[in-house]
DNA sequence: TGTTATACTGAAAGCGCTTACAGAAAGCGG
DNA sequence: CCGCTTTCTGTAAGCGCTTTCAGTATAACA
């Protein structure tokens, strides 16, 4: 099935015969585990420029060699969360000289034979995964073999030590709800969830709940609705509202994402944002200071959390000891679809 | 340097003495290479349960058997660009049954010793290469090699066969330009360029062209100045035109990400868009409808582009003749920050 | 001058897998 | 019951590389 290749690509074994030296001696120089003599190494290098030479990856790492590079599983790439969080990972993979592999797709078994994870300890040293992207179960394999692992956004699975790196999200929904409480005077505000079982947006819920209760605001469970940090289905779940007539002055959209949805939804119905409702998102995308109006959010670190998880990650690699658990700070950032000009 | 693994990952060898039987055969039930016994069948893949075994892609690859799974270069992944047709490529990826494997990062001769792309023959069947992400050098090398490769959104360089997909920005850029002219009454429209050698904003600019002389307006090389498909390049250049007191009633910024950039350069300006001056994009990105004001554009098939691609590639990896050369039709989206409403 | 450490090199084993090749067992027509 | 095909299985040779081991030559030292 596959296309023949007339052109053989060298091996080190062309090397080698050209330079007149050893395979041994070609490895050698490739990587500079033992001492060659400078003329030997002229030649050899001399043939591998010749021949066009480059490693066969596969072959190194068979071999016993580290692959040098890492590899991130992530569920998708829409939407203006991912580039920053990438952006991050590749600066804090760069500055350790390691290259990053990204699969995004989510992992399904499909016909009952199970699809293998592309992106494991066969052609990586180590793997960074994003929230749900791996079932547990397939997580615990891979740490049972000592695998370096690195959770983004979401804490370890009940028992293994596996370090996390995430934001501060309870804290930054709660400032935010606060906000539209006591500055906005805002008594109705809805909350849409995200993808079910997704840590995020539990924890963002736990931080609008906090909020409600500091103010003795009761909660009211038909003021919760599905986000899923997705701007569709956010939209949806507001139209819904609307048409059934639930009554609320706020939105609290889970993420940036489903704040865009909300407000598209609430234009469509010819309401006024803010002054007929708020809202607000979470994370900052670089998109929510251009959306009209400029969207009221929390600050997360996306792109450090990017930068501290491989860190994290290449410390287990090395075998180093690295912190278990990161919480980095999130921050309010007032603009005007709360209310504020 | 590298951590022990204390659990070493079942192999072939172990699956085979567990269920009695040689690893060639094992090998068989895996591939379906050739008939094997239903019992041998069964007690195979019993052991395979049981050990949890997973074969090493490495090993595989080296020992000759295709990867399935076919790997993107592009430059970055920041913008709303990206995403569709990430998309795209998933879709047609997974349609034959193909892994897709993305690497993210411009490739940089660091120190003379130049660093190999982490994705090539090695660890894929085949390659989508996306505008300038690998010179032309390094193109040439794995085209000598019949290495499968597919150009997204560039021609192939003079003399290579490689079948490439693009759109027709040139056409698109043209009736976009056009628009203005004819429904608004604009002159003096500036154009910014993409990022110097790029293929896109070469015939996109041929379109400005081709549409101020289908009208009579002179070209005025004061107007065209570098955006580089950025936000933050072309806000700087829109405010340098400002400053100096450059004229102009309409800005087609060569793409939707200039363009944001632009409506923010002028709205800090105090200019109202689309009443000062009309802004329009390209591409027709996610965001372009949620920006304030909407952004007229041109919709390029991003989505489209991505599942034709795969197509091409695997047509190639699989031995066929492609379409050596893809042309997507692009279509005028008016919105408002053209001045229509 | 005789030892001994040191610089350098090659032979060969093996990483986990695929795939000829060949042999054994079983089915079939005559 | 004999040859012949067909089905099933094992042996063994690599794929391109790293790495141990065993040198040989040279320098360092007493």
């Amino acid at each position: 099935m596959s296309v023949q290749r007339t052109l053989r690509r060298a091996t080190i074994t062309d090397v080698a015969r050209l330079a007149g030296v050893s395979i041994a001696t070609v490895s050698r120089v490739l990587n500079g585990t033992a001492p060659v003599a400078d003329d030997t190494v002229l030649m050899v290098r001399q043939a591998m420029e010749e021949l066009n030479y480059s490693p066969h990856a596969a072959a190194r790492s068979l071999a016993g060699r580290s692959t040098e590079t890492i590899g991130l599983l992530l569920p998708r790439l829409s939407g203006g969360f991912y580039p920053p969080l990438i952006r991050g990972l590749e600066t804090g993979a760069k500055e350790h000289g390691f290259d990053l592999l990204i699969h995004a797709s989510v992992y399904v078994s499909q016909d009952g034979a199970r699809r293998p994870v592309p992106l494991d300890e066969r052609n990586t040293d180590g793997l960074l995964i994003f929230t749900d992207r791996l079932d547990d179960s397939e997580i615990g394999r891979l740490y049972e073999q000592d695998f370096p692992l690195v959770l983004l956004y979401r804490a370890a699975p009940a028992g293994l030590n596996i370090p996390s790196v995430t934001v501060e999200n309870k804290r930054g929904a709660r400032s935010l709800v606060e906000h539209l409480i006591t500055d906005h005077g805002c008594r109705r505000i809805a909350y849409l969830e995200g993808p079910v079982g997704n840590e995020d947006s539990y924890w963002r819920e736990l931080g609008y709940c906090e909020a409600l209760e500091a103010h003795a605001i009761p909660f009211d469970s038909e003021l919760v609705g599905r986000g899923d940090f997705d701007d569709v289905q956010a939209r949806a779940t507001v139209e819904e509202w609307l048409r059934s007539g639930v009554q609320f002055d706020a939105i609290f959209a889970g993420d940036d994402e489903a704040a865009s949805g909300c407000i598209m939804a609430l234009r469509q119905a010819g309401k006024q944002v803010p002054d007929d409702v708020a809202v607000v998102g979470f994370d900052d995308v670089p998109f929510a200071r251009l959306m009209a109006p400029s969207l009221t959010t929390v600050r997360a670190p996306i792109e450090t959390v990017g930068e501290v998880a491989v860190r994290q990650l290449i410390t287990v690699i090395n075998g180093g000891e690295p912190e278990p658990f990161t919480l980095l700070p999130t921050e309010l950032v007032i603009r005007q679809s709360c209310g504020c000009r």
